[in-house]
Parts: structure tokens; C-alpha cells; sequence
DNA sequence: GCTTGACCTTGACCCTGCGTCAGGGCCCCA
DNA sequence: TGGGGCCCTGACGCAGGGTCAAGGTCAAGC
């Protein structure tokens, strides 16, 4: 009667899909013919087309195998499923949707609204890009650990960069990236660090009491591999009564 | 510095993905410590979050690569181009959300809704769910090659079962479906079908000239073999002049 | 020092729904 | 008899990993 490729034709699917579906067991193997060709009839071409029409409604085949001898009740159960997971799908794919469009505006690659504004706030005062990548990079990696409590820091660090001596702390931490580790000049850094920290205590607490102390050293990690003079700084700062730098605590007097 | 795990724990991903990346060239191999365990850095899990973002925003890998070296101008570009593939396939779970609606409604199963509303009337008329079987495979058969021609045939099925002689034949064949090949009844059965044929040939032109020659023999096949009696059906039919069964066609007078 | 359990390593097979060879047989036409 | 167009089986490939398997490593507790 008819040829794979004719059957094919009549469904409207290809000769490979047929074949896939009788591997599928989901259309019978027909009868050969003396050559070894397969050998259709009408009722397979019924047939393929009931498979071909689950099929494009998004059934997967092995549920199109299952509905194909269902009985009704079964059958409309099957298809509340089908439509609950194509619903779950297409929300899915807004939600992607959502999300590049927000990837479209540069920075915020992993990063949340806050934490753009702060870098670009950052660019805003003429900090250099170096600077703001490493800031970025750090701030990626707490984005992902507590995207909750990012509203917090960004709002003291938003508040840092409103303190002129902080700003100009910054901008001074600038020329001290290109030093070796052994410039004498980080003295005074370290001074000046010291007594900003001294005066601004307030806040920090909670923002230390969130921070796991396992990111705080990646943090630590990812400042030291930014300047070589960062090392020296932080001995300075040990020396000066403060360990860490992401999560500073005072060293208590012996 | 960092574990597998460890890495994989603060960029939110599995294990399994990690190095499904580094096998991808998305992430570079780090190095290895003495024992052979990758040794991530900070860096890394910086990267990693940023191939998470892209991936999770539905971006396919073999994108995400590319992207993660790009300028801005390409970055925006691509964006565009992976929001209208999301456009796409939220479309086309659209269409099959309304297909399977359809779906649910029962006989729809690959046929158009004036086609299973004339199997609805068959229904109502009486007719016995065999028959209606065997008119629906045929009409599948018929919506998957000339789904524009389905309301033309169906309006011109419901007028036949308007007419009442033509319901009573159809009525008649029932019984006749049980018949042997040899039955003598179906001579009768023959000579009302000729009548009612040459009654009623207005419309029917436009009907046969759409249908193609292959698909009208292979609806012939099916009525061949829904019973027993067709083939003498068919031979009676020629002997009064007509050829076919679904094209029927005057055979000239020699 | 030995065991246990939690990690790590590479390699390989599994899923969906087919597309696309590769290598060979069959049929018809010139 | 040669060529083109069918047909056959078997196998690899895609994304995005999941899930073993078989073995090496590490720290802790006995």
C-alpha cells in the first residue's frame, strides 16, 4: 500500500520520525514486503497522525505512548498535566525573559539593581575602573551567597562614599595599587585607615554578624590578589590593633 | 584556595555543572594541587556566577561562551537575539496549550472542529460508533492533506445527512457491514446508492477536483477494509456505470 | 596504625526528539 | 549496465547535565 516516505508525506512528519517511533513502540512495526521495505496501511497513517498531533501539542512520547490506548478519563487527566507543564514552561521563560532584560544593562551581570547604582555612583566620583571590577567582582561574590542583606551593605557603602575623608582615602588607594610591597608610603595609609575606622563603627556590626566567616576570606583573598601592596597594609593594620579587611575585628589586648 | 565543591557551592551550582563547563571551554581548568584536586580562586567563582547568570537567564552554552569575551555592543546584540528565541518558545507553548485544549474535547484528536461536529450529528442521528469510527479515520486521513477544503467537505456531509434517503442508506449499510462478500442483498443496496448518486452530483465537482487522485485510493482503502462486502460494493457500482468509491467518476459509454 | 566516611578524580552511559551520515540493497529507466 | 532515487540498519551528534563505577585522598576517631 504505502512507502515510509509516503506514509511520511501523508502525516506531515519526517521518515526519520517514523522510524524513531516505531523504536519508541509507539506505531507498530508494519509488515515487510519481499525486498525488506515496510509496508503501510491506512489505519498506520490514522494512526501516525494521532501520534504526529499529541506530539505537536508538546506530549512527550512517552506519554503519547501511554494516551494512545488511554481511556477518556485518563486521557483528559493527562492532558491537565500536559497543560500544568507547559504553563510552568512559558513562566519559566518569562522569568528568563525578565532577567536578560536586566543583564542588557551592563553591569548588573549577577549583579542586583542596589549594587549597580553603587558602582555607577562610584564612576559618578571619578573612581578608575580598576578599582570599581575588583569592587564588582567582591560584590558578585556576596550578591550570590546573600542576595538578601545586599540592600544593607550597599546602604553603607553608599554612606562610605559620602564621608570626604573615606572618598579621599579611596582615591589616594589608587596610586598605592602600581606600589611594591615594601613602600614605606602605605605607613600612612594604614594610619589614616585606622582612624576612619575608629571614628565609623556604627552599622557594621550587623553587616559583620551576616558575613559567613568562610566568604570573608575568599573577600580577603580576591583584595590581596588585587594590589601587591595589600598584604603590607593588612600586617600594618594587625599592627595597629585591626585583623581582616572584609570583616575587621579588633584584636584584644593581651 | 577553593574545592569543586566548595566553588560550586558559592556559585550555586552542581558539582557535575562545574566541570560540565571546564569539558564546554566556559571556565578554564584551574591548577591542580599535589593530589590532582582543582584549586580554584576567587576569580573563578567570579566567573562561574557570571556563566551561571547567563545560563539561568536561558542562554544556551555554546552563547555563554562567546559572551563572556564580548564588548558591550555584541553583548547587547546577542541579548536581543536570545529575548526573541524566549519570544519564540513561549509562542509555541502557547500554540500548544490551545491544541491540547482542543485535545480535551475528544474526537478532536487531529481533526478540525466542523469535522467533529459532524460526527456529533452522526451521533445524534443514531448511527452506531463503528461506522463513525471508520468516517473519522477517513476524515483524518482528509484534514491532514486538505485541511482548507475541511468545511467545503463538511458542509457537504451534513447536507447529506439532511436528505433522508441518503440517512436511511446509511442506516441500510450497517447492517450490511456484516454481510459475506458474496451477500445477494447488496445488489439492492447497489441500486439505491446509483439513484441516490445521480440525485445529487451538485456540489460534488468542486469536491472531487481538490481531492487528489493518491489520497482518494487510499481512502478507498479504507473503506475496503472496513467490510467485507465493499469490494462487490465497488463491482456492482461499475457494472452500473460508476468507477471509485470517495472520487466517483461516470464511466463512458464506449 | 587502621578504619570510616566524606571528598576528589576520570570515564562512561542515560535522558528527548530526532538530524545526519555511512555503507549497503532494491527498483526503474535509458 | 549504469545511474538516480528509493529503502534498510546502525551509529553518532546536539543541550545540559544526572547518575553510576572504580578508584585515590584526607581528616578524624579508635
Amino acid at each position: 500500500m504505502l512507502t515510509i516516505s509516503q506514509l511520511a508525506s501523508y502525516a506531515g512528519v519526517t521518515v526519520r520520525a517514523v522510524r524513531h517511533y516505531h523504536a519508541k513502540g509507539l506505531l507498530p512495526e508494519p509488515e515487510r514486503d519481499h525486498s525488506g521495505y515496510r509496508c503501510y496501511g491506512a489505519a498506520a497513517a490514522v494512526e501516525l497522525i494521532r501520534i504526529r498531533t499529541l506530539a505537536s501539542a508538546g506530549v512527550p512520547l512517552a506519554r503519547v505512548r501511554e494516551l494512545l490506548g488511554a481511556g477518556e478519563e485518563e486521557f483528559n487527566a493527562a492532558i491537565v498535566d500536559i497543560d500544568r507543564r507547559l504553563r510552568a514552561e512559558i513562566r519559566e521563560r518569562q522569568r528568563h525573559r525578565e532577567r536578560i532584560a536586566q543583564l542588557a544593562a551592563g553591569d548588573s551581570l549577577a549583579l542586583p539593581p542596589e549594587a549597580v547604582a553603587y558602582l555607577d555612583r562610584m564612576r559618578e566620583l571619578g573612581l578608575p575602573e580598576q578599582m570599581i571590577e575588583g569592587e564588582r567582582d567582591a560584590w558578585i561574590l556576596v550578591a550570590a551567597q546573600l542576595p538578601e542583606h545586599m540592600p544593607l551593605y550597599m546602604t553603607l557603602k553608599r554612606q562610605q562614599l559620602d564621608d570626604p575623608a573615606t572618598l579621599q582615602l579611596y582615591h589616594d588607594l589608587i596610586g598605592a595599587a602600581a606600589w611594591e610591597a615594601d613602600d614605606p608610603r602605605v605607613e600612612a595609609i594604614a594610619d589614616r585607615l585606622v582612624a576612619l575606622i575608629e571614628a565609623d563603627t556604627e552599622g557594621w556590626e550587623d553587616y559583620d554578624e551576616v558575613m559567613p566567616d568562610e566568604l570573608a576570606q575568599l573577600l580577603d583573598a580576591v583584595f590581596l590578589d588585587s594590589m601587591p601592596i595589600a598584604r603590607t597594609l593588612l600586617e600594618l593594620l594587625e599592627e595597629r590593633g585591626w585583623r581582616g579587611w572584609t570583616k575587621l575585628e579588633r584584636i584584644p589586648p593581651i
